[in-house]
DNA sequence: CATGCTTGAGTGTGATCACAAATTCCTCAC
DNA sequence: GTGAGGAATTTGTGATCACACTCAAGCATG
């Protein structure tokens, strides 16, 4: 008998499509169906429709009147609000998890910054994407605000699709240059600086875009 | 031919349990099944199952293990926790909504307000707590930040049946104190005073409650 | 050559069914 | 009276199916 956590047909295909979306790997407008999630994931519909329902809901994808699926295409107005969100949201857990943060938590953020800064000289969206949400999960775990990072998360979400093609647009070739000051501002436990250093490096991805 | 906009099945399911649970119909615990579901809104367990699929993804359903379906019961810190994401957004949308809000719409929520004060007067919790988010809400789509208002209500969703259990514990016999000064900040266009009173009506419903 | 229509494949929707797991309720022993 | 055990009912899950609608290609018509 094995101890892996058995997990329904439902929660695969969910976690599998929630995965793909969150870490871009999958092009705005990109179009979906039942039938082929079910047979990528080895389903039937029936599994296929409740995770896409389930993610419609949260943002990560959209339905035409028709109730086609696809990824969605976010105007300049939604980009914008949604990083107002992030920069809401973010200062905040960072704010709940810097008593929390000792000298471990930093190393390893230190560890997954580098990986990040990897991506990008290896110039890998995905991967890219994929290692800065972990440095910035890996902070906000320690808030204890499983609410506030539930929240962030379904913006991450809906961001997916929108920060695959910005960043595999403008070919960026340097690291996220904030990260360095929320680590130093995290080793010196100083709010106003963390705050100001997430507002910073949230803001900053989507500033070049263009309408 | 109607020209009533068509809705299906999986929505009309999903906007009547929504609607139950976010205006306090539904006491915490409240156990649901998906036949159950089904049979009182005519439809078979297909609709029935997405629906819940999608509450239960916004908080406003938790599930057992083994799929049971009930209304959340939240312990004393997701409470805290829910209340400081309101104390966050609450203002922040009132804020935006400020510059946009002429004096028909502030009529409208005086109202509302008249509305919200006869059912604490009654004693209507669910009354109450309908007028209540409609006060909120009227403001908030002002905005013009559909994703930020989105959230937000995922978190009423979330209190729900918090809030109904809380009001008709304490029986409450005033109405909120802080609306007529939300009116007022409207009114004088002053941002600050507006921010203040909306972080106040919001925490205050929720400050006597033991653990 | 352009335009409108038809046809066909493809797609989402909702009902139903078989099955396994869980829960409930009753019975019986102590 | 009380608790344990087992049967019967209830419940969620996932597959399958019929159906209506959508969309695009191809044809015929002007």
């Amino acid at each position: 008998m094995s101890d892996l956590p058995y997990q329904s047909a439902h929660d695969r295909v969910y976690r599998g499509l929630r995965q793909q979306v969150m870490h871009g790997e999958l092009a705005p407008g990109h179009a979906l169906t039942l039938r082929g999630i079910g047979k990528s994931f080895g389903v039937s519909m029936t599994p296929a429709r409740e995770a896409v329902r389930r993610l419609t809901a949260e943002g990560a994808l959209s339905m035409s009147a028709s109730g086609r699926v696809t990824t969605p295409e976010l105007n300049r107005d939604r980009i914008e609000e949604l990083a107002s969100i992030r920069a809401l949201l973010e200062p905040e857990l960072a704010s709940r998890a810097l008593r929390r943060a000792h000298l471990a938590l930093i190393d390893r953020m230190e560890v997954i910054n580098e990986t990040n800064a990897r991506a990008v000289y290896r110039q890998e969206p995905i991967e890219y994407i994929r290692t800065n949400l972990e440095f910035h999960r890996t902070l906000y775990l320690r808030a204890q605000s499983p609410a506030m990072l539930g929240l962030l998360e379904t913006v991450w979400l809906q961001l997916g699709p929108t920060m695959r093609a910005l960043y595999t647009r403008l070919r960026r070739t340097t690291a996220p240059p904030h990260h360095r000051m929320i680590l130093e501002a995290l080793r010196a436990g100083d709010d106003a600086a963390l705050r100001l250093a997430l507002r910073m490096d949230v803001t900053q991805g989507l500033r070049h875009l263009q309408g």
